[in-house]
DNA sequence: CTTTCTCTGTTTTGTC
DNA sequence: GGACAAAACAGAGAAA
DNA sequence: CTTTCTCTGTTTTGTC
DNA sequence: GGACAAAACAGAGAAA
């Protein structure tokens, strides 16, 4: 009876409904339990995917409504893929039935500097494997959906692989020696270009600062005459002037000074022309003399900004917390993404170790938060998803990681 | 010979070469002029680009290296299309060539309220046409590049569409009655459901704030019990309650007070958690009395954020200029995109207004930015194209609109 | 109001 | 306990 | 160091 | 000239 209740709700587009008003919105997430792009474990209302989910009994096909009409050909009852960055990668799978890269894990001791071993634990409960088979990732470099050869539960294994501990040192080891496994099938999109990045590494001199989310990193300085401070700053349209002192050399500005400004408040003297380098810092007459600091910047407003903790980057002005963190965020600005996917294939790239942590996990299949609350026993691939789950549900779960 | 040392260049992928200490680029330059996705009119280099170019004859079809190996197949000439959004739209059209909505230009006076016309003038000089033929527009809706079926070259018609004026008027008019035109060969992707936003306008009530890009827009005001300012703060997990009281609507938040940070400097007092409306403004306990805003939020520091002219949503924290700006920033972090494009097929939506202008030229293939500088003839498509241009290259061009 | 996943400003943890 | 850096969290947010 | 195109904070323009 | 809003600009930045 719900069930034609919900046609009825199809109909009128209803979403406006009881239950809604509920918070649940039955409509939207019975139509999304019959979607095989998602497959959450546990729902997070069971009743209703158990109700009209996919695998409910008397959801026959033509009431498939997902995605427009009549394409209910075929139920694929498992996950079909993923979304990796831009790209469709088609059925991730679970490391041990397929090539695998991180086949090492370095457990707790990082002065065992080079152990290598291979871990297959299974005492984690409920950690689902996923399905799929075969890897075909293309990862940053093509755009097509590549929906094909998703072969349904193939042999579904037991086998359950350890966790993704963010083993930081082994993943830089497995940046040079990716070894090459066997047991490959169908590896499709295998794109062979590893080169465009290390190329430009070579060009830039050494950019070596290897510590994303964390690290001072202290490189850059190069300086520059200083190009002419405090400039007339009344003249409306003066011609640029392109005497080529490599100004323009590819990165974020500051605004310019500039008059006749019918802005009543807060007259922002600006500064003159300058860059915050997208590639690298590049020059610099005023410096932080705060602790720890060694930036510069190449007007006085930039320094005033920067000292305020405010990114001085022209559309961004953002206020930070903290001035290590300011450093940090410079990133934000610039082109380079240092971290790399270590699974092999996979062209994903990162600008903070946080996001490859949890990228690994799509590949891994990992699973490492769980709810502890009694009853609950649901379990989250993503932190920010565990966290909501605490926040709306008021589970609480001390320290439900691993 | 300097094609064949070209290729030597891509054996050594050299790209530190004397070129770049131009800042020119040749290697880079000469493989995108080979590329049938860009069609610069006038190229930055155009000695470059005549000499080894697509049109270039000593260009022979297996020299073509542009995107892997192999591929060089058929050599398309024209434009093959663009990236509208995240998505490949097949072939722009010149409006005239396939069906067209806007089909009507209101010149200069607003008055004339409803003066239908259809103009086509030709004294626009170097204005070019696209030479597309199907339209096959799929914004914002699908991910895949339906590269097929771009016939070339198709009747090269001299037919100059007006410019672009904004018309503001005329597109909300444009979007009531949609005149399905004749002439429509090909409408692939007539992606058929303009429901959606129609409906959750109906849903969430009259959000007309019918002007993006400025228009003050007071409307929001609800008014919901104060959730008990100023919580005790030395807690450090209090089980969040889930007392239900429509908190979790959705939208940005401020940070939570909380205790023990171990940061030094900056102590920053937080105040309770809030939200600030993603989908529209919900409570405000405290309200803002600048002149003419009549926001409130729900926590002190917000609204102390606010009057700073800093947006208080968290991770945002971005210092603004103007008062009456920051409550127009507030779109950034809603997910209303309330602007349609008028083109018939095309799904795109925008928060600003400006965005929508520049998009419709790629279905009008308008180049309305013409540099005025003797002997530079080039034109641009969007203003930062030509800004960039006159910024480069010292050209002047006083006004170079239309 | 869904699920999956990435980004990033701040908080927590771990080590000396 | 106090640095300090590395890791993790907790949101925002994009996409489907 | 390319071209094409969208987003957005500030500046300019147009109207009263 | 002074509001004030609408339009435009001038970058940043993503994608190929
Ligand atoms: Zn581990
Ligand atoms: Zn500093
Ligand atoms: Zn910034
Ligand atoms: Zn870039
Ligand atoms: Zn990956
Ligand atoms: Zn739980
Ligand atoms: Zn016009
Ligand atoms: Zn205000
Ligand atoms: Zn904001
Ligand atoms: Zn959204
Ligand atoms: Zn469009
Ligand atoms: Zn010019
Ligand atoms: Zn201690
Ligand atoms: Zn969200
Ligand atoms: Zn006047
Ligand atoms: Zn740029």
């Amino acid at each position: 009876m719900i069930q034609s209740a919900l046609e009825i709700e199809e109909a009128i587009h209803g979403n406006g409904d009881w239950t809604v008003k509920l918070d649940i919105n039955l409509f939207y997430s019975a139509n999304l339990s019959r979607s095989p792009l998602y497959s959450k474990q546990m729902p997070y209302n069971f009743i209703i995917y158990n109700a009209f989910g996919r695998n409910s009994p008397d959801n026959t096909p033509e009431k498939s409504e997902y995605t427009g009409r009549g394409s209910g050909k075929q139920r694929r009852a498992i996950v079909a893929g993923k979304w990796c960055g831009k790209v469709w990668m088609s059925s991730q799978v679970h490391p041990l039935l397929a090539e695998r890269t991180i086949d090492e894990e370095q457990e707790q001791n990082k002065s065992i500097s080079a152990q290598i071993k291979i871990e297959v634990k299974s005492e984690r409960p409920r950690e689902r494997t996923p399905t799929g088979k075969t890897v075909s990732t293309a990862c940053k470099t093509g755009k097509k959906r590549s929906s094909t050869a998703v072969s349904r539960n193939a042999s579904n294994a037991q086998l359950i692989i350890a966790d993704d501990h963010d083993d930081s040192l082994l993943s830089s080891i497995l940046q040079q020696h990716r070894k090459t496994n066997l047991r490959s099938k169908r590896i499709k999109y295998e794109t062979p270009e590893p080169q465009k990045d290390v190329d430009k590494k070579k060009i830039f001199g050494s950019i070596i600062d290897d510590d994303p989310d964390g690290g001072p990193s202290t490189r850059l300085r190069k300086r520059i005459p200083k190009p002419s401070n405090e400039s007339p700053a009344k003249l409306v349209k003066v011609k640029p002037a392109p005497t080529k002192q490599h100004e323009s050399k590819k990165g974020p500005k500051v605004k310019l000074p500039s008059a006749n400004s019918n802005a009543k408040k807060e007259p922002v003297t600006k500064g003159p022309r300058s860059n915050i380098g997208k590639r690298m810092r590049e020059e610099g007459e005023y410096h932080c003399d705060l602790e720890g600091c060694s930036m510069s910047f190449s007007s006085k407003q930039e320094l005033t900004l920067h000292k305020k903790n405010v990114c001085p980057v022209e559309g961004c002005k953002k206020k930070f917390f903290s001035h290590k963190y300011l450093v940090q965020h410079r990133r934000v600005h610039m082109d380079d993404r240092p971290l790399k996917c270590p699974w092999k294939g996979c062209k994903m790239t990162f600008k903070w170790a946080w996001a490859r942590t949890e990228h690994i996990r799509v590949h891994t299949g990992a699973r490492p938060y769980a709810c502890t609350e009694t009853g609950c026993g649901q379990t989250f691939r993503f932190v920010s998803d565990f966290s909501r789950h605490k926040r709306k549900t008021g589970h609480v779960s001390k320290k439900g990681r691993s």
